[in-house]
DNA sequence: TGAATATGTGAATATATATTCACATATTCA
DNA sequence: TGAATATGTGAATATATATTCACATATTCA
């Protein structure tokens, strides 16, 4: 891979990264490993603002992570990009990682 | 995991997930996969100037993602978090996952 | 010792992001 | 039809982030 190329995966890879960090998005993201919830429900979840988490599902979707479709007055989205939860097993472990060499840390004092 | 509980690890996942989101950011875990190297070659790799560069290992560093040691007028870097390598294999798949999409759509059109 | 080299830091700046508010729009259902 | 409900959007704002510049510090080596 050449260095022009290199330099455009890196910045898609750091785009998807920016869409997923941020802690309500991260919260919407988990809520919805179980299937398709309205606006609402996420809303109730993820104690923030509607108008707020609109804006944070729209950031999601234009990033190709969530889907949504229409059902009577709600909006439902559902995860699209389900290798994200792979994803996420492997950030979980890699911070269980980081809290056990802590823990080895502070018992070594 | 109640919900307080929750809240922490989603801001964690993020704080982590926002410490990687920035091209240069991921440009220099790249290439710190196959070992240590000074600012001097990292700064020449990334293609931006060695002040930024140093603001940037400093905001990984202080994530844990990576750790230094000093070498004569040298500072060393090296990946301390082996499991993101995991971590970025996932979001990689991921992102071959939805390009393959995009020429499926591309075809059936 | 002192020039050369490598690195980090603080201030200034531009830009991106998150949040709230007020309001618009779409849909349901009495 | 029109009130009630669900959702999205634009403007305003506060805050976070990335970048550059000038400079400080530490180290090497002639």
């Amino acid at each position: 891979m050449d260095a022009k190329t290199k330099k455009m995966v890196y910045e898609k890879q750091a785009e998807i990264l920016k869409a997923l960090a941020n802690p309500v998005r991260v919260a919407i993201i988990d809520f919805l490993k179980d299937g398709e919830q309205c606006v609402c429900n996420i809303a109730d979840i993820v104690d923030s603002e509607r108008s707020n988490v609109s804006k944070h599902l729209s950031v999601l979707v234009s990033n190709g992570i969530l889907e949504y479709r229409k059902v009577g007055q709600n909006m439902m989205y559902r995860l699209k990009a389900k290798c994200l939860l792979a994803f996420f097993d492997c950030l979980t472990t890699c911070l269980k990682q980081q809290a056990n060499e802590n823990v080895k840390l502070l018992k070594a004092i």
